[in-house]
DNA sequence: TTAAAAAGAGGATTATAAACCGTGGCTTTA
DNA sequence: TAAAGCCACGGTTTATAATCCTCTTTTTAA
């Protein structure tokens, strides 16, 4: 359960990292709000498929790519 | 955005036809109810990454089968 | 060691996913 | 001619995703 969404975070805090991106910026990007980004990264909330194929979006990846 | 959740949910239904299931066995199964796997199918909702999971679990596949 | 940048943390509210109750219609088979 | 299987669909309620805001802590660089 929590366990998906930890390691969905881990592997998006991941991805971002290796873009240079920060939470901030990635958060303008997906159009979503900082703290958010942040909660999703430490795997606090367990997110929506359309807003994952959103910061698939601004990650320039699949949704594959994420998903553990 | 609406389209996603289509896409989605014909994906679902075509997996869960493939596995002989009707739509009320399979939410059983899923431990989900009845009138919201319709909506899924329908695409009439936008579901969490969790419920995907438990959903690629009774169907026996993984997440990237089921997604656009 | 300090200032600035980046991330953590949490409260309050809003939007909506998900649960729970149902009805009706269509099709198949007993 | 039901009786059962299968699905669309509606209304209401509950749980939680998502927004918005502020303040604190950690990390980084000068």
């Amino acid at each position: 359960m929590k366990d998906l969404a930890k390691k969905l975070g881990a592997n998006i805090r991941a991805k971002r990292k290796e873009k240079g991106l920060a939470q901030d910026k990635f958060a303008e990007l997906a159009d979503l709000d900082r703290s958010y980004v942040g909660r999703i990264e430490r795997g606090e909330t367990n997110i929506t498929v359309d807003k994952l194929y959103i910061l698939t979006q601004v990650l320039g990846c699949h949704a594959r790519d994420l998903l553990p």
